[in-house]
DNA sequence: GTCTATAATCCGATAGAC
DNA sequence: GTCTATCGGATTATAGAC
C-alpha cells in the first residue's frame, strides 16, 4: 500500500462497512427513525457523507442492514428460550425474551414494527421479512408444545399465538408511549410486573367461572396494587 | 370592506381557520404523519404557505388542532356505546367503536399513539392529554359495570381494562402493518372476525380448565378456520 | 388576509481530484 | 476509499407590500 493512499485508507472495505453498520445502529438507537440521516451518520463515523456511498448504495440499503441486524438481535433473545427444560418454561422464556428485547432496544423495536414509509423505505427487504416469519414459527411452536403438554387449552396454535403476540405488542407500545404509568415513567421493573400480571389474566380468562363466581387470585391482587 | 381588500379576503378569520383545519385533517388522513407539511397543506387549501401562519402560530399548533379533532372523533365513536341497553352490550359496543375508529381513520389512530417527536412536536398538549384520560375512564367504567353485573370476573377494573386495551391496540397495530393476513390485506371483515375471536379467547382464558380438559368452543373453531 | 420574496436549514446523492 | 464542492430538492418561518 503506497504512503499516499495510506493517508485515507484506515479501514479495509469490509471492516469499514462493519464499522458504519455499528455506528448506524447506534444512531438509530439514539435518535430513532426520524433522526437518522446520512450526514449525521458520517459525522459519527468520522468521515464525510459521500464516503458512505462507497459501502452502501443508498440510505435505503443502509436502513435495510440496520433492520436486519435488529431482527438478528431479537431472534437471539427469543431463541435463548430453548434453554428452558419444559414446554411451560420455554414459553415463559420466549415471552420474557421478546419483551426484554423490546425494552432494551425500544427504537429498534419501533423500527421493526413501523410502516416502511415511516422508516423512509418503500418496503421491507425479503431477507428481513423471512426472519420475521421464522420468529413467528418459533413462537407458534412454543404454544403448540404447551398445548400438547396440556398446559394450554387445545386450539389453533397460530390463533392463540396471535392473541398473545398482540397483547404483548400492545402493552409494549403503550408503555413506550408513556401511557401506562402516570407518574414515574421508564420504570421497567414496574412494567414487567404489569406485563406478567396481564398475561396471567389472559391464561386464567377475564370471564366469570361457571362455578366459583367472584374468586380472586394472587396475581390479580398483585396487579391491582399497582398504580396503572 | 373596500374592493381592493375583497380581492384577497374570501373567508373571515375563523371560517378560514376551520377550513384549514378540515383540509389539514384530510391531508393527515391521506399522507400520514411523515407527509404532512405546511406547503402541501397550503397548496390543498388554495393559498400560499405564509397565509397559514395568520391562523396558526406554527406547524406544531396545527398538529395539536388536528390531534384534538382526532380525539374528539374517537370519543364520539366510543360514547355511542351508551346506546347499549345492558352492561355487556355497552362493553361490546365500546370495543367495536374503538376498533371501528381505528379502521376508519388509520392515520389518525397512528398519530394519536405515535411518539410526539415522530409527529414533529415536542409533547402532547394538555387538552389532548385530558381527552385521553377521559376515554380511559369511560372504558374502565364499562368494565366495572360488567363486573358489578357478574359478567366479568371481579378484579381491578383498571388492570383488566389495560389488558383488553393492550390486546386491541396490539391487534390493530399489527393489522395496520399488514402482519396478520399473508395474502389479501386490508380486508376489514376478516380482521373483525379475528378481532372478535381473539377477544372471546381473552374472556374464556387460554389455560386449561381444571375439570373439562381439552374441550373446544364455537368461537375458537371459527377463529381456527381463518388463515392467520 | 394574502401575496411575493427570501432567509436559514436540512436532506440525499453525484463528479472529479488525490 | 476518502476528500471537496456542488446540485437539486425539501422544509419551517419571517419581512414587507397591497
Amino acid at each position: 500500500m503506497s504512503p499516499t493512499r495510506a493517508l485515507f485508507t484506515v479501514f479495509t472495505m469490509s471492516e469499514q462497512r462493519e464499522n458504519i453498520l455499528v455506528h448506524a445502529s447506534d444512531l438509530f438507537v439514539k435518535d430513532g427513525v426520524e433522526g437518522f440521516s446520512m450526514r449525521k451518520l458520517a459525522r459519527r463515523v468520522g468521515v464525510t457523507a459521500p464516503a458512505l456511498y462507497r459501502h452502501f448504495d443508498s440510505r435505503e440499503a443502509l436502513v435495510f442492514a440496520v433492520l436486519g441486524e435488529a431482527y438478528r438481535r431479537m431472534s437471539r433473545h427469543l431463541y435463548a428460550a430453548l434453554e428452558g427444560e419444559s414446554p411451560r418454561e420455554r414459553l415463559r422464556l420466549a415471552g420474557e425474551g421478546y419483551v426484554t428485547f423490546a425494552l432494551e432496544h425500544p427504537r429498534l423495536y419501533d423500527a421493526l414494527f413501523a410502516s416502511p414509509e415511516l422508516v423512509g423505505i418503500a418496503e421491507l427487504p425479503p431477507e428481513v421479512e423471512a426472519q420475521g416469519c421464522a420468529v413467528g414459527r418459533f413462537w407458534n411452536d412454543r404454544i403448540r408444545e404447551c398445548m400438547d403438554a396440556g398446559i394450554l387449552r387445545r386450539a389453533d396454535p397460530e390463533a392463540v399465538g396471535l392473541t398473545l403476540w398482540a397483547h404483548a405488542h400492545g402493552l409494549i407500545s403503550l408503555h413506550a408511549r408513556g401511557l401506562l404509568m402516570p407518574g414515574e415513567n421508564g420504570d421497567t421493573a414496574a412494567f414487567m410486573i404489569i406485563y406478567r400480571a396481564s398475561i396471567a389474566r389472559l391464561i386464567q380468562g377475564l370471564g366469570v367461572d361457571v362455578d366459583e363466581g367472584d374468586e380472586q387470585r394472587d396475581t390479580l391482587e398483585a396487579a391491582a396494587a399497582l398504580p396503572v
